[in-house]
DNA sequence: TATTGCTGTGCAATCGTTTGCGCATCAATC
DNA sequence: GATTGATGCGCAAACGATTGCACAGCAATA
């Protein structure tokens, strides 16, 4: 069952010509005769003959493969983010290896490893939520396979990035709450180690004070991201005397959680209070509760950029201490006049 | 920013010695005195030595990469299955190089030759659905490299393929409504070239006629996937004078379509109809109107199934013309009690 | 002393392809 | 008739690692 590919010395075999003269011949060697060359290329059509991209990229040392890391695939955004990455990379003729670190900053070192052993030529990746130290990394990148993080990325400078500016986002969140009558604005935040939360919460407490408004932090919670964390701080937020009248949750699948558990005590959703979400997940016209709004972060407008990124990283084209950092846009997307309910 | 891995020669310079012994020394050859193997060891972590995969799997005709091919990630179903597929190829030490299909036959090839040419140990794809010739596929196959489909696979025995017994599954859930009481059971199946269509279809004839039911093709109802094919689907079942109790969906996609249109139209959800689907995806329990049974097809583990049995293929310890059938069972799960409305 | 066997190391081929250089052959030019 | 230039093709090295074979040096044996 070992594969059994025609090579180039096989076709110059049964020419009697050189192995050279075949593989200048199928690329079109202005030095080879035309009938040479119409005969090796016929008999390599007959053959079936495909150049083994495995030796090329040997001898070039590349190989035509980027290696593409993210926490997980079951996550919406990830997996609309790698269908981006993908349609870039057919387009530029690269393939894609793939690897999940499922938030776990060993396998996502594990990962990386294999990939540096396989010689990808590039590495593009959405950090584990939990990863801290990415001085390996920096390793990885000095040992020459350029990195690109992508929406999950590090604070620091040097490195390349593409991401959207969640800070606005939430700016915009609150002013469109703001506008809509809202004053008692709470938050229901994720772990504050992650960069993505201390965005959310600098632009909530900008935006607030750019009302002339108090941050009162009885109304800001966070949750671990679990069932029960979120459960917990929406549990909090509905036992406070004055209570909010708009919540904003880290992101939809935290939505889910804090409306169902909402509306079990009673509480009649974007009524009563209204919830506002990140992520715009596809599924939300279906929920039982969708979030009044939703910042769409285009994921897949993310990978794209992020394999375009890599690309331009890979060529070395700029300043020996430049790194790109690419913002790509969001939008606040209102789902709340049409759902089921 | 090209690369820059030490190499064995390196080594050997700087040690004046000869490749031979490097590459001996590191792999702790016999013959090789301790000395020299210390002396190479050491210097090899010095310089942090790395041997290069792609020489030594270019040597060895092989690659420890397996392609593998799915409609979209976007479905949970096969970003489960990829998760399962990733975990047991760690574990056998291969690498997975990944591409959708979207569903578009000619997508489908492409990635298949680009993944050929890249010289894969092996592929494992799920068709899209409007594949119908898989020939070529044979024709790889035929060239060295084996093939396991999954999930969506064809019907022909000649081939490698992992599955769940979906005409079972479906005896089993026309029983459990017959048992529940409901006698007038509506389907709405999926287009019918599909396999995954026919078991379905042949699963509810055999278990209506097992319970003496005469089969009413008024109840039978197909659509393309569409949110447009299901609610027409939904409302000519909707239109029938002596109307269905239970709908069977496709699965729990146009389940969604489905109960989505059929409230709109007044339905109460799983009472005055009860609602059954297939895929058991996890956001289920978040929706408006789960259904009250869901069939689990357990991607992740119909995914490790097919990289071991991939794995097994590529050992070709099998015989010339035997082709692995692997079953993997299916489960009811039951979601009505404890839903949110 | 000659043979045998062991130890430690190097040479060179191999995987498939690309590519710089060189060598013919032939026609055209001076 | 010698020089030049173009044409057509082959040789061989290179990419990084593995491995069968050979060989030198030395000790033990016959």
């Amino acid at each position: 069952m070992s594969a059994n590919h025609p090579t180039i010395k096989e076709i110059a075999l049964r020419l009697n010509v050189s192995i050279s003269t075949v593989s200048r011949a199928l690329h079109d060697h202005p030095r080879i005769g035309i009938k040479t060359k119409e005969r090796v290329k016929e008999l390599a059509r007959e053959m079936k003959y495909e150049p083994n991209a495995q030796a090329i990229f040997f001898k070039q040392q590349k190989t035509a493969v980027i290696g593409v890391v993210l926490p997980s695939i079951k996550e919406e955004f990830f997996s609309q983010a790698i269908s981006g990455i993908e349609a870039a990379a057919t387009q530029y003729d690269y393939t894609i290896l793939f690897g999940q670190s499922h938030d776990d900053p060993a396998i996502e070192k594990r990962v990386i490893e294999s990939m540096k052993r396989q010689r990808v030529d590039g590495i593009i990746i959405s950090l584990s939520k939990n990863t801290n130290k990415i001085s390996y990394l920096k390793e990885i990148e000095t040992a020459g396979i350029p990195i690109v993080f992508f929406d999950r990325v590090p604070d620091q400078p040097d490195v390349h990035k593409v991401y959207c500016d969640i800070y606005k986002s939430t700016i915009d969140m609150v002013n469109w709450l703001y506008s809509r009558g809202y004053r008692k604005i709470a938050m229901i935040n994720g772990p504050a180690n992650l960069t993505a939360s201390r965005e959310r919460l600098e632009g909530y407490k900008q935006a607030l004070s750019q009302k002339k408004m108090k941050v009162d932090m009885r109304y800001f919670e966070t949750t671990d991201l679990t069932k029960e964390g979120t459960t917990t701080a929406m549990k909090k937020l509905l036992s406070l005397k004055n209570g909010p009248t708009a919540v904003i949750s880290f992101n939809d699948y935290v939505h889910m959680d804090a409306t169902q558990y909402a509306h079990m005590q009673g509480i009649n959703i974007n009524k009563d209070i209204a919830f506002v979400s990140y992520s715009n997940l596809s599924i939300t016209d279906y929920t039982a509760f969708p979030p009044l709004l939703s910042v769409e972060q285009y994921p897949y407008g993310q990978g794209e950029q992020a394999m375009e990124t890599i690309i331009r990283a890979m060529k070395g084209e700029h300043e020996k201490d430049f790194f790109y950092h690419e913002e790509v846009p969001t939008t606040l997307v209102i789902h709340g006049t049409n759902h089921i309910r």
